[in-house]
RNA sequence: GCCCAGGUAGCUCAGUCGGCAGAGCAGGGGACUGAAAAUCCCCGUGUCGGUGGUUCGAUUCCGCCCCUGGGCA
């Protein structure tokens, strides 16, 4: 079976641009199969997020089929395990339609799942998470590291008694399951349903951290600080899972008077030179992919070339 | 030209009553399976401006020089 091509990679690298330009050379060219984008982006999943998200932009959106864009209220909660099994379904349709699925987006984990295949436990459980929460509250962290250390010692002592996310995540799969929260992933692992050619796209670290820092101001100009007042107008905050894009929390304290514009920007452009580094890091770890330079304008177009010759 | 205050990590600075210097920020490395743009772990050698002197030993004290602020002329 063919391959699904993702292209992913670290952030501010052109994987958009790339793709817009690719699905333009496809349109020259009348070929028999229509191009197809899956997001594989945890943040451009939501409606009213665009500029900060670094979506692209409405005429693309509007003129190729694009899937998980747009897909949830700010307030709404997305994960791995939505994206994995809608991507799937998605891809599948795509398939059956004879077009051609590319998946695009550089949130590493969403790629490692799909490809990889997932865990399918028990998904994240409100009640559990309430009372936890209320636990942490009440002793502290250390008192959930104690009762994970308790139902699973093993993974306890891989995790950092101060990691809030994988402590609650553990022991809520412990308690619903009764097992071992490695033991569970092994028992629950879903295969994936297909092959992927992973293309990372990266480049030369300063390279990065200039696009970054300039493509910070480009938001700016575009309207970001109007856009994150508009979802508060609206009555969403600080406080939703959405806010965990980089910058909306910045600009929201910025408009609430609590910092000065030069500080939320100074902070913005940090933070996501700081995620940038994180994807290096866990693209490193992942074997089978492809690097592809993305200030390389020969590796660019043989990659075009390369995904255009599929299309027939 | 004179007076004052400084010149210490990429940046802002602390400090050493003379014993091979340390914070914050920036940065680097790593972990990662239903919150992941999240969450978390680890990492500080730099001619202490230059040069002479005092000293067992100077970044620290003294002299001279250079540079940067600010003030007086």
């Amino acid at each position: 079976m063919n391959k699904v091509p993702i292209i992913t990679g670290i952030t501010a690298t052109g994987k958009t641009d790339f793709v817009k330009k690719l699905c333009f050379l496809a349109e020259e060219k009348t070929l028999s199969r229509k191009i197809e984008i899956v997001n594989a982006d945890a943040f451009q999943v939501y409606k009213y997020l665009d500029i900060g998200t670094a979506k692209p932009p409405k005429e693309i959106l509007r003129s190729i089929p694009h899937y998980l864009i747009d897909i949830l209220y700010p307030d709404e909660e997305y994960s791995a395990g939505k994206f994995f099994n809608f991507a799937e379904k998605i891809i599948s349709d795509i398939y059956n339609r004879g077009n051609f699925p590319i998946v695009v987006g550089g949130t590493g984990m969403y790629v490692e799942v799909l490809t990889k295949g997932i865990f399918e436990g028990p998904a994240k459980n409100e009640q559990l998470r309430l009372t936890y929460t209320d636990i942490v509250e009440q002793y502290g962290l250390y008192k959930l590291y104690e009762m994970l250390k308790a139902k699973d010692p093993e993974y306890a002592s891989n995790v950092s008694p101060n990691d809030k996310n994988r402590i609650i995540r553990a022991l809520e799969v412990c308690e619903l399951t009764g097992m071992p929260f490695k033991q569970c992933h092994e028992k629950f692992h879903r295969e994936p349903a297909y092959k992927y050619d992973v293309y990372v796209f990266t480049g030369d670290r300063k390279t990065i951290y200039e696009k970054i820092n300039g493509r910070v101001d480009k938001m700016f100009d575009n309207g970001w600080a109007e856009e994150v007042k508009k979802l508060l107008d609206m009555g969403y905050g600080m406080h939703l899972g959405s806010f965990d894009a980089i910058g909306y929390r910045q600009v929201a304290s910025f408009l609430n008077g609590e910092c000065t514009y030069d500080n939320a920007v100074r902070e913005i452009k940090k933070k996501t030179r700081n995620f940038a580094k994180r994807q290096i890091t866990w693209f490193r770890h992942m074997k089978d992919i492809e690097y592809i330079d993305a200030f390389d304008k020969n590796a660019l177009a043989d990659l075009h070339q390369k995904l255009l010759s599929r299309l027939n």
